[in-house]
DNA sequence: TTGTATGCGTTATCAC
DNA sequence: GTGATAACGCATACAA
C-alpha cells in the first residue's frame, strides 16, 4: 500500500495524498478528511524512507558515545531521546568505546544515511581527524553538538557542557570551609576537557584561598577506575598524605572510594571525598558521596533541543551551552576529629 | 556525487557501479579496480537511504527498551550495537519508560522505516496489542526477537531469556546449603515472565529441600526498588523475620539493600541476601552482593545474531534462546553467628 | 561481463 | 485547490 494505491482508491492524485500526510494547508478540509478515512480504513503508513530520499534528509539523529557503560551516558541517552521523540526524530546509536577509529567508521557510517544532526561526545579529542570531519559535516548543512567534550578542530561546533570549572571550584571551597588545608586532586589527561576543566578549578580554589598548590597532591590518572585506585593509593602513601581528596568524574571517584574500603577507611570519617558526577546507585545502598552534580539528563535535553535549533537557523554563529553544576553534601566532605 | 556521476566518470553503466558497491562477482577485476578508484578519488559514499528505498529493506534493526536507566539494558544495548555493527548494521533506539502508550507509538514510528528486524524487551506484555502487532510484523517478514520477557500473544516469536528459574533455584540452594530455613523471597508481578519465573525457582528450591513455602515470606513487589524497599520492610517487621532473602531483580536488590542499611544491619551478617543480576557499580566500590548473573552483554549478543539468523532463515520454527547463569558468591549468603 | 530501462514511494514544481 | 510529472539515488531484470 503506497501513497498512489491511496490516492487512486480516494479518486485524487497523489499529490493531494501527499498535501494530506504533510498537513499542507492547500487542501479542502472535505477531500483531507476523505483521504484520512481511505488512509485510516487501508491502515495506510507513508514510508520513511521514501521521504527521506525525496527530501534528502532524514528524521534521524545519530548519537554517536564513547562508553556505553559510563552511567553517565544513561541520563544522556534519555534526556537526548526524550527531547528527539517528542519532535519527531529518531535516535541512530553508536557506541565507540573511547576508540578514535571506531569513531572514524561510525562518522562514515553516518554520512550514507543523510541524518539530520549528529550529537557526539568524541572518542578522538586530540586527533583532528574526529574534528575535521564534524566540521565538515557541519558546514555540508548536518548540524553537529558536542556533548561534554571539546576536541581539536571543534572550535565552529556547538557545545553543551556542564559547568566544570566553577563545579570544582565550589567543591574544593567547601572542602576548605571544612577545614581541610591539604587537598588532593585525582586528575586526568589534559586532553579532556571537562577533566581538565575540574582541575582548574581545583586550582583556583587553592589559589584563592592562599593554600600552595603541592605538585605531590596532583595525581594524575587516566579518567578511568582503575587508575584512580592507584592515584589514590599513591596519594595515601605519602609522608603527609591528603586529609581531603577531589576526585574528576565519576569513575575516578569509584577507584578512589574501592581504595579507601579495601583499606578500611571510611570517606567523611578517616577522609574527605567530593567527587564530580552523582552515582545513582550508590544512593540507593546508602554509601554517601559528596559530589558536585549534573544533570546528565538535562544536557542530552539541551543539546538535541540546540540540534533542532541549529537546524532551522543555520548560520547563526557557534553557541556554548553551559548547563550548571550543584553542590551535593553527604557528609564525606568532612573528616571525624 | 551519485552513483550516475561515478559511472560517467569512469566510462562505465550505472549497474556496474552498484555491482562493484554491492561486492558481485559478475565484474571484470579490472574495471572493478578502476571504479574502485574513481570512487576513492571522488570520495563517494553511497545514499543508504536510496539502497533502502530500492532494496525495500533497512541496514537498520530497531532497539525497544522499557527503561533507559536501567543498567541491565546498557549491557544490553552495547551487546547488541556489537554485534549489529560487526553485521554492517545499525541501531535505532526507542525507549517505552514501561508504557505500553509509548510502546505502541514506537512501533508504528518503526514501521515507516522498513528496519531488518525489531529486537524488543516489552512494556506490555499482558495487554495484548504489543503481541499482535510483533506477530504482524513478522509475518511480513520483518523478525523479531523478543528479550527477557515472554508477552501475551507473542508465542511465535524467537526469544531470548536467562535461565531464570534454574538460576534463582540454584541461588536458593545454596541458601538452604548455608543453614537457611526462613528463606523469603521479593517477588514481582506475576506478568512479567523472567521475575516470576524466578519466583517458580524459589519455589522449587524450598520443595526439593523439603522447607514449606510460607505465603508471609513471599513478597510481592513490582519490580522496582522503592517496592522492594517497602517488601523488605515487611519481612523485617514479621514476628519470626526471615533469615534469608532472595531479590527478584536488580532494582529489587538495591530497594531491599537500601532497607538494610538505613536500619543498620549488614548483608552477610545479620541477614543473608541474595540478588539477581550483578550490580556493577556495587563491586567497584566494595559492596559485596551474592548474586545469579548472567550477561545482559550476551543476551543482547545473542539476541541480535538470533535476529540476523532469522532474516536469512524464515519458516523456521519459533526458538528460545535460553542464557546461562550462574552463581556469584560474596559472602551475603551467609550471616555471620 | 556489461549496459538499458524500470521501479522503489515520496516530495516539489509546475500547470490548470 | 488540485493534478501530472519530474526528481531523489540506487538495485535489478532483462537484453546484449
Amino acid at each position: 500500500m503506497n501513497i498512489r494505491e491511496v490516492a487512486k482508491l480516494a479518486g485524487v492524485s497523489v499529490a493531494t495524498v501527499s498535501r494530506v500526510i504533510n498537513n499542507s494547508d492547500k487542501v479542502k478540509p472535505l477531500t483531507r478528511e476523505h483521504v484520512q478515512q481511505v488512509m485510516q480504513e487501508y491502515n495506510f503508513i507513508p514510508s520513511a524512507t521514501a521521504r527521506d530520499l525525496s527530501f534528502q534528509r532524514s528524521k534521524v539523529v545519530a548519537v554517536v558515545v564513547p562508553d556505553l557503560k559510563n552511567p553517565f551516558f544513561y541520563g544522556l541517552i534519555e534526556g537526548i531521546t526524550k527531547v528527539a521523540e517528542k519532535n519527531g526524530y529518531q535516535v541512530l546509536i553508536f557506541n565507540t568505546n573511547e576508540n578514535p577509529d571506531k569513531e572514524y567508521s561510525a562518522l562514515t557510517a553516518i554520512r550514507e544515511r543523510n541524518v539530520a544532526g549528529i550529537l557526539i561526545t568524541a572518542a578522538g579529542v586530540k586527533d583532528e581527524k574526529t574534528g575535521r570531519i564534524l566540521t565538515e559535516y557541519q558546514s555540508e548543512g548536518t548540524p553537529v553538538v558536542l556533548i561534554d567534550r571539546y576536541i581539536e578542530g571543534g572550535d565552529s561546533l556547538d557545545i553543551v557542557v556542564a559547568d566544570n570549572e566553577s563545579g570544582s571550584y565550589k567543591a574544593v571551597c567547601e572542602l576548605v570551609r571544612q577545614g581541610h588545608e591539604r587537598i588532593a586532586i585525582i586528575a586526568g589527561e589534559k586532553d579532556y576537557s571537562p577533566v581538565y576543566e575540574r582541575e582548574l578549578g581545583y586550582r583556583r580554589a587553592l589559589l584563592e584561598n592562599g593554600i600552595r598548590i603541592r605538585q605531590m597532591y596532583i595525581a594524575y590518572g587516566n579518567q578511568m577506575a582503575d587508575e584512580s585506585y592507584k592515584c589514590m593509593k599513591r596519594l595515601m602513601s605519602l609522608k603527609k598524605p591528603p586529609t581531603a581528596v577531589f576526585c574528576g568524574n565519576n569513575m575516578m571517584s569509584l577507584g578512589a572510594l574501592r581504595y579507601l574500603i579495601e583499606n578500611n577507611m571510611r570517606a567523611g570519617e578517616d577522609i574527605a571525598v567530593f567527587g564530580f558526577d552523582d552515582i545513582t546507585v550508590l544512593n540507593h545502598v546508602g554509601i554517601p558521596l559528596s559530589v558536585v552534580d549534573r544533570s546528565e539528563r538535562e544536557m542530552g535535553m539541551k543539546a538535541m533541543e540546540q540540534l533542532l535549533y541549529r537546524m532551522k537557523h543555520s548560520g547563526i554563529e557557534r553557541t556554548k551551552i553551559s548547563v550548571p553544576t550543584r553542590l551535593i553534601l553527604r557528609g564525606t566532605e568532612k573528616v571525624k576529629q
